[in-house]
DNA sequence: ATAATAATTTAGGCAAGACTAAATTATTTT
DNA sequence: AAAATAATTTAGTCTTGCCTAAATTATTAT
């Protein structure tokens, strides 16, 4: 049974380590964690014991296939807790994240797979991204950002990239919601700002914020 | 905002000082936490240093009326998540309290309040007690146990004393469910265990098993 | 009422998880 | 390649929550 605080750490490494191909830094998890690099290196060094991660001194965490499946299995909880949330209690997609935080670590497994049933086996929670399985497996499809599209070109959206309260309200007012087809009909040279259209209107969003949003080609 | 272990101790001194009238000792918490005496006294200091309960030194702890509300807000969430867990994900009443031993923790109003208005608002937990409103209100009622019966008359089963696993399967068992009706028939002089009617059978319990049944007359 | 016993508290320690400051190793700049 | 800077680790400390053993206070029995 790991502490709250190793599944913390555990989970901060794998959304780290999908940035970055090599290990995940000592400050980067402390930056994440809100916490200092010093208690960082005795967490990797517990972790490490316990077979979760590969640690080699001042070249930062990788996870094993363990620590990996724990990770996910963590991961799993959160997204599904998530689109209990949002589904069945009504909350809106820039609220749940906190209070996923908590549920995440509920300790049954038996729990975990009921209320997947419950909510239908879903495949993606609020913002767009995937749920692992029981074993904590997950599909890992490489993501497309808005910015990454052409001029005339038209993708799905499907996930956000920073799903920060700010930001998911920013697409609220613009009505700019997961699964609603998006165009790019034209890049304003001076700052690189993208006209597009959506299902019913057409709106200007910036650069930041079109890399914040994941698409699939259509 | 209390530690987690803040929050067991106020919960046990809650549900001791049901039993009792005076201060709730510490080695009675001590013994329902599963710790030691000196760890409770300890406790003790912290809770009464944040006013949640008068505590004096060699004469147990009694909650405040803060310390009060805050068990029951504990408590009221600790109920609606066992209503949700049995009616939503089809666990058995004997299943749910230690993942509501978790789920109590959880740190929301808002989500207390949307899950109770989701279960529909309900009045009891699966084992009959009754679910605090959330300002930390509840109608305390004496309870009636079924041993307290006389021949010949009936009560409406409404809750039990104990609620381990093992008394709950007992009762499922036996098709004794929250709710039904129980006539008194006859009582042993041999070892005082009584003929009880039900809906549609009769039987025979223990005295020990009819004094863990809470029963209202009819 | 006093002695024996039980309950409780105090004192002193330990592990987990965090921190600061100092020391060490990596990386970058010149 | 050496110096400067940045990142990381180590050393030492603190708090929380737990423990055991000893001391103290309450309770019970004689």
């Amino acid at each position: 049974m790991l502490s709250l605080s190793e599944e913390n750490h555990l989970k901060s490494i794998f959304h780290l380590s999908l940035n970055s191909d090599s290990g995940v830094s000592t400050n980067s998890i402390a930056n994440n964690l809100n916490t200092k690099a010093s208690s960082v290196t005795e967490m990797l060094k517990k972790l490490s014991e316990k077979s979760l991660i590969v640690y080699i001194k001042y070249h930062g965490a990788q996870l094993t296939e363990l620590g990996r499946k724990t990770a996910l299995k963590i991961i799993r909880k959160h997204r599904l807790w998530e689109v209990f949330l949002v589904e069945k209690l009504d909350f809106k997609w820039d609220e749940v994240h906190e209070i996923a935080e908590q549920l995440e670590h509920i300790q049954s497994e038996k729990l975990t797979n009921k209320l997947d049933k419950f909510l239908n086996f879903p495949t993606h929670d609020p913002h767009g991204d995937p749920i692992p399985n029981p074993a904590g497996f997950i599909k890992i499809t490489p993501k497309l950002k808005l910015s990454d599209l052409g001029i005339g070109e038209s993708g799905k959206f499907v996930g956000v990239k920073d799903s920060s309260s700010a930001f998911l309200k920013y697409l609220d007012k613009r009505k700019i919601s997961l699964g609603c087809n998006i165009k790019v009909l034209h890049q304003e040279e001076f700052d690189q700002s993208l006209h597009i259209g959506l299902d019913d209107t057409n709106l200007t969003i910036s650069v930041k914020s079109a890399s914040n949003l994941y698409i699939t080609k259509i």
